[in-house]
DNA sequence: GGATATGGTATCGAGTCAATACCATTGGAG
DNA sequence: CTCCAATGGTATTGACTCGATACCATATCC
């Protein structure tokens, strides 16, 4: 029978073998993870504050890395409309390209081996526990915009939604992506 | 529902949780990770190459891990008698004393959180995981010796038990400890 | 309109990591 | 028994990660 210890150990494990495979295609961890994020977030929350509070390092770092994926052509900043301090970040072509030779993808393929039932059940487990941990460091969820409490579904006529904390309306794509205010309905 | 793409989502976003933990007390993820592996390592496996196969790295990156804790006090080498070439690693009294501080702690809390059924199901499925991700890239396993198939448990008496590949002789607390040549029985 | 908060960048130092080169010892094969 | 390839480690280099600190511009609040 495996015991409580085991199981650390094999999370322990996991995440090194996530993080080994982050050296895909001359990039690093770090780079991969800035480029998935910013394939996945709305537009409030593509800048290098949204990254910061995701990967939960510090702005100087997450600074630094986005200096490198700039000079490698695979991110470009955007003046913020509204807030001359702000910056937007998007992928560029040569970066959203980039996207399916991720090294997640063997991790990827070695979760969809699994029978079905162990499949979801592992799914509750790691959501039960991502959960728990966020909350010990007070950190934010970065869940899907339709799944927030500030997100009112066809507010302004069928597709036309609408987000009531930032006073924003929301296309249908969206509201299928992450976002930094992201709160459990 | 959550979907699969989810379930990798959120397994990403645990491995860098996990990553981040590894900053406690000055020393480095890298650092943790080596400590943790030298406490639960058994003699055969106290070795930089045992190291530098669990990790999945190159040898070269490791030996510098290993050099920084060695010079913080942490870490010592003797020789390995039997073949000059090798090292024996161990922890220092100051590298025990740090254990308990891990930052792993903090996820092993999270962990201990989640209700019970959830935390057994948890454990099947990352261990499920961690098996086919290893198969993938033909990694070794790393289990606990007395699950391994070169293990003969009282061979020599109650409590003496042998291990067949190495042909050497095993007390009770090393067949609790990881090998590096473990095969599942 | 000035203090303070916020979003980012610049710089430094220690560490990580792969790649390459290198050095001993070991263990075969002739 | 002597080469010689394989094995276990270390040394060095260069790009990147990361926290800490300092700093700058724009926003915001009183």
């Amino acid at each position: 029978m495996r015991n409580d210890g085991e199981t650390i150990e094999l999370i322990e494990r996991l995440a090194r073998l996530v993080t080994n495979e982050g050296h895909a295609h001359g990039l690093k961890p770090a780079q991969w993870e800035a480029l998935r994020y910013l394939a996945r977030a709305n537009r409030f929350s593509r800048t290098p504050g949204g990254l910061t509070a995701y990967l939960g390092l510090t702005k100087g770092t997450v600074s630094q890395t986005l200096m490198s994926l700039e000079r490698a052509g695979l991110v470009e900043k955007t003046a913020n409309p509204g807030d001359a301090r702000s910056v937007q970040l998007g992928l560029t072509e040569k970066g959203r390209a980039l996207l399916p030779l991720d090294g997640m993808a063997t991790i990827q393929k070695a979760f969809e081996a699994l029978p079905q039932p162990l499949r979801a059940t592992l799914g509750d487990g790691v959501a039960a526990l991502v959960t728990s941990a966020l909350a010990a460091r007070s950190g934010r969820a970065f869940g899907i915009c339709h799944d927030c409490r500030h997100f009112a579904a066809d507010a302004r006529g069928p597709g036309q939604h609408y987000c009531r904390l930032l006073k924003q309306p929301l296309e249908d794509a969206e509201a299928e992506q992450i976002c930094q205010e992201q709160e459990a309905a």
